[in-house]
DNA sequence: CTCGACTCCTGTTAGC
DNA sequence: TGCTAACAGGAGTCGA
């Protein structure tokens, strides 16, 4: 599913829209359209405005455009991929079909050049919306400083759904928080503040390595605790462990008994 | 404010 | 073979 690495790589591999002219939008899908915009007001926001620069925060995708235009924010959720100018899909998801019929096309742009930027999403889990209010999101977490991270594990939730919650750090989602704990060695279950300050940091040091990492290999399935081993009965690669499969913060998770503590 | 429970979406897959 | 039910998770809402 798209994490924060999946959605920097769309934002490098469609960022040639950077200088084109939005000649047409649509927008077929009024499910898709998110914050109470109708395709109308898109139409009149979009067409004929040139795009200045793609941005991203979290997994919160941004294009600006020049002068006092809107912001465009795009979301993928667990299964949207891009495809710009009738090329190949740039990554396979799991947990997503590898097809994409034109019927899951749920938004797209056309240029004035001819090329377009479609959003195929089978599951409409993802969305468009105007102006997107992107303060409500945390730090993105590749910015995430050791300081930070600090603020935020005072509650009395499990450290994973902390990890998870995008108001207090954007971008990682389910995967990248089960391997970001597994390296961390940090029980998913434990509340937030019953972390002493080694686990906090050892959770910047996996968060701060991983993405970069992972990144590099193509994605948030690539982990040590990955797609492979997210099946009943697997054990930890480090330890011979089995793993455990639970519900934390209302996900799948996978955890070793043995070394997360 | 915090946090868990619930809801939404629908293609895929396991199991009968 | 054909069907059903469970499953996946990002994000928003609601109530305690």
């Amino acid at each position: 599913m798209p994490e924060i690495l999946e959605i920097e790589l769309y934002r490098r591999s469609i960022e040639p829209v950077v200088g084109r002219t939005i000649a047409e939008v649509h927008a077929p899908d009024p499910w898709f359209l998110k914050g109470g915009v109708v395709a109308a007001q898109l139409n009149d926001a979009l067409v004929g405005a040139e795009v200045s620069a793609l941005r991203r925060r979290g997994k919160l995708l941004l294009m600006d455009f020049v002068g006092d235009g809107p912001v465009l924010g795009l979301r993928f959720g667990m299964t949207g991929r891009p495809f710009l100018d009738d090329g190949g899909p740039l990554l396979e998801l799991e947990y997503s079909s590898r097809r994409a019929h034109a019927d899951w096309d749920r938004f797209a742009l056309q240029f004035s050049d001819g090329g377009s930027l479609r959003i195929n999403d089978p599951r409409r889990l993802g969305g468009v919306e105007l102006d997107p209010d992107e303060d409500a999101l945390g730090p993105d977490a590749f910015e995430l400083t050791l300081a930070r991270l600090r603020t935020v594990f005072h509650g009395a939730a499990p450290v994973k759904a902390v990890l998870l919650d995008q108001h207090r750090i954007a971008g990682l989602g389910n995967m990248l928080a089960d391997e970001v704990l597994y390296r961390a060695g940090v029980d998913p279950a434990r509340p937030a503040r019953s972390l002493d300050d080694s686990s906090v940091k050892a959770i910047h040091r996996a968060i701060r390595r991983v993405l970069p990492e992972l990144l590099e290999r193509g994605g948030s399935h690539a982990g040590r605790l990955a797609v492979g081993l997210r099946v009943p009965g697997a054990r930890c690669p480090k330890d011979g462990a089995e793993l455990l499969r639970r519900t934390i913060g209302g996900r799948t998770t996978y955890s070793c008994p043995a070394h997360q503590r």
